[in-house]
DNA sequence: TGTCACCTGGAAACCGGTGTCATACAAGTG
DNA sequence: CACTTGTATGACACCGGTTTCCAGGTGACA
């Protein structure tokens, strides 16, 4: 029909919606009124109320968001920044986020990016420019990067971290107590007889890492155990690198008796490890994990190891970032500490006698 | 300053900004110019462009996502609609869809529903009339679920099935050819000598189930190899199912000397129940999984299994979904068949001799 | 009854882009 | 030279909500 179409994308939506006009005119008020309605403003007739929800009820009529966010100045997205640890611990946090969102008009966005990339920060800078969202998740390990926090700050973005540390900043966090939590994994171990314990710790630069290995030489030095350095392997939380350090520690004469490794894939490593030579878990050799995935439970032996309440921590971030941050109005703090406990399964027996 | 605020949400962003308004004004142009040169329009001067160039990188200017949405009835967003059937594959999606969204101007929000639940299609219905979104992606199992498929129909809103069938529809499916690779599968554990195969069925009602079950029995009869119903046991993908119906085929006198289950968990849970009751994997029984999610490799011992290209099939789908289904301008189709391969770990050993 | 504070609701502006159409100007054409 | 054709640009309405500002109506109170 037009003399020449100019390049764009095809619209769709918009045709036979109805629109406010449509209902503020079926119901004989202005649009001002219907959006005192749905933004559910106190100022306001009950009779007309009534009378402008059974038209919007009887029309389908249903706001349109993008008009909404473009003069609210709010898009009424929540983004989740994460560097894939662990499918399931991703989608855990996903859910939880979801459920705090559930019956708000919020809705999550996910971004994957690379931790070992260079652009990475260049790419999340420019991610928040141009979606201006309403605020962000940081996922651990990604979260632990400061660098990122001030990107927000500057971006002007709402962000809350989740961690496994100590709280810096209880308004921009919501942590788990790591620490404590393999301390008493430890010394549950030591409890069993064991004495000589391997450390497969999680990646240098890590503060999750570090919180682990601390609460594990904490519990040693409860027991006034020695820790020589040969009992210390590190891996990066994959099972590839668990099964190397793993390795390392089976092959160590005398072998440890138990080994504790920081997170569930590399504690299935070395379980798979100990099969791969014949030795047997539990009996030659006890486990324990960090997460309580998955695969901690369908593994033989199942894994004892350590579950941090993540759906719970994630839905408390996201409340967290819509109740305003740092804003006098949050009547109710979301809580910001969380406790993980041990989960007690078959891969963990008192020590062999020597 | 104003006598009485509404309750509304505080914005946020908007204050420092630049607009197109900016951009055009020092520039010299108009709002409409400057608009071109971000639509990449042909119609426009080459020295024109430039200038305008120069003046958006030097103010920062970012377009605003909302207004833009608004003008052009489309929001940008692409839906991912799951219901989990296992974090590895959502994730998988996740990075297949976010890779084609590359260099878009698209985001993608994810959506889990409940498949149990009665309100499942009345929540997606409110949600997709509530975010007006540019289209989705059905991932299985839901995928198979027609009713859904209507409802994105009757809401206007294009969609992407992904799926294990047949191509019913190939502008709104993406598939991999199951039951040809669980083919290949079965008839590789034949010529491993099996003869007693044990099947562990996916749920029944689900495509995916179906296909996989009939590549199996394909094998078979290809083989001229009866199979008892006792050899059949069904599961619904987890792995407190797969332990139940492996603990049935493992209880059968005399005990089959390979098992293919229709799905990794499922494979686990016979590999967890083999060695609960003592029973050597390959040594004593053979076992093949499908979709080569990370447990497969990390259980001992590996799991063979069917690898199905996840990560590329969602990129198809949401590269078709960019495409503009069924439009006729559509130049290059996105593939819509992909291949799965078996790929061959340790679980499987030539059948014992009796 | 007059004054005043307090609700309520309408008209118009606004959010920040895009579509339509008109216009100015250059080049091609018979 | 008048007339079409085509290119580059601008003015203005529009997307569908929200907000500002103001006026009319109401009840309380002096």
């Amino acid at each position: 029909m037009s003399s020449r179409a100019e390049d764009t994308p095809s619209p769709r939506w918009g045709t036979g919606k109805p629109t406010i006009n449509d209902v503020a005119r079926l119901s004989g008020v202005s649009k001002k009124t219907v959006s005192r309605v749905i933004n559910r403003s106190p100022l306001l007739n009950e009779d007309t109320r009534k009378r402008v929800l059974e038209v919007i009820s009887e029309l389908g009529y249903v706001p349109n968001p993008q008009a909404r966010a473009l003069a609210l100045r709010t898009n009424f997205l929540i983004g989740l920044i994460h560097d894939n640890p662990n499918a399931q611990m991703v989608l855990n946090v996903q859910q939880g986020i979801l459920e705090a969102l559930q019956g708000t008009d919020f809705e999550m966005i996910v971004r994957p990016v690379d931790r070992g990339s260079a652009a990475m920060l260049d790419d999340v800078r420019h991610f928040l420019q141009r979606q201006r969202l309403y605020g962000v998740i940081l996922l651990p390990p990604i979260s632990e990067n400061d660098a990122l926090a001030r990107l927000c700050d500057e971006a002007g973005c709402r962000y809350v971290r989740m961690g496994s540390a100590e709280l810096d900043d209880a308004d921009h966090m919501v942590a788990s107590n790591d620490r404590e939590a393999v301390r008493a994994a430890t010394a549950y171990l030591i409890e069993q007889g064991h004495r000589s314990i391997g450390l497969i710790a999680g990646p240098h630069g890590f503060r999750s890492a570090t919180e682990r290995r601390q609460g594990f030489e904490d519990a040693l030095a409860e027991a006034r155990i020695k820790l020589p350095r040969s009992l210390i392997a590190e891996g990066n939380y994959t099972f590839a690198s668990g099964l190397a350090a793993a390795e390392k520690l089976l092959d160590l004469s005398p072998r440890p008796t138990a080994i504790f490794a920081s997170n569930d894939e590399m504690a299935a490593a070395v379980v798979h490890a100990a099969r791969q030579r014949g030795v047997d878990v539990p009996g030659q050799l006890s486990v324990i994990g960090f997460d309580d995935t998955p695969i901690s439970a369908h593994i033989w032996p199942p894994l004892t190891t350590v579950r941090w309440p993540i759906v719970s921590m994630a839905r408390s971030a996201a409340l967290k970032l819509l109740s305003g941050i740092g804003e006098s109005d949050s009547e109710v703090a979301e809580p910001s500490m969380f406790l993980s406990t041990l989960v007690r399964r078959a891969s963990v027996a008192p020590a062999p006698n020597p």
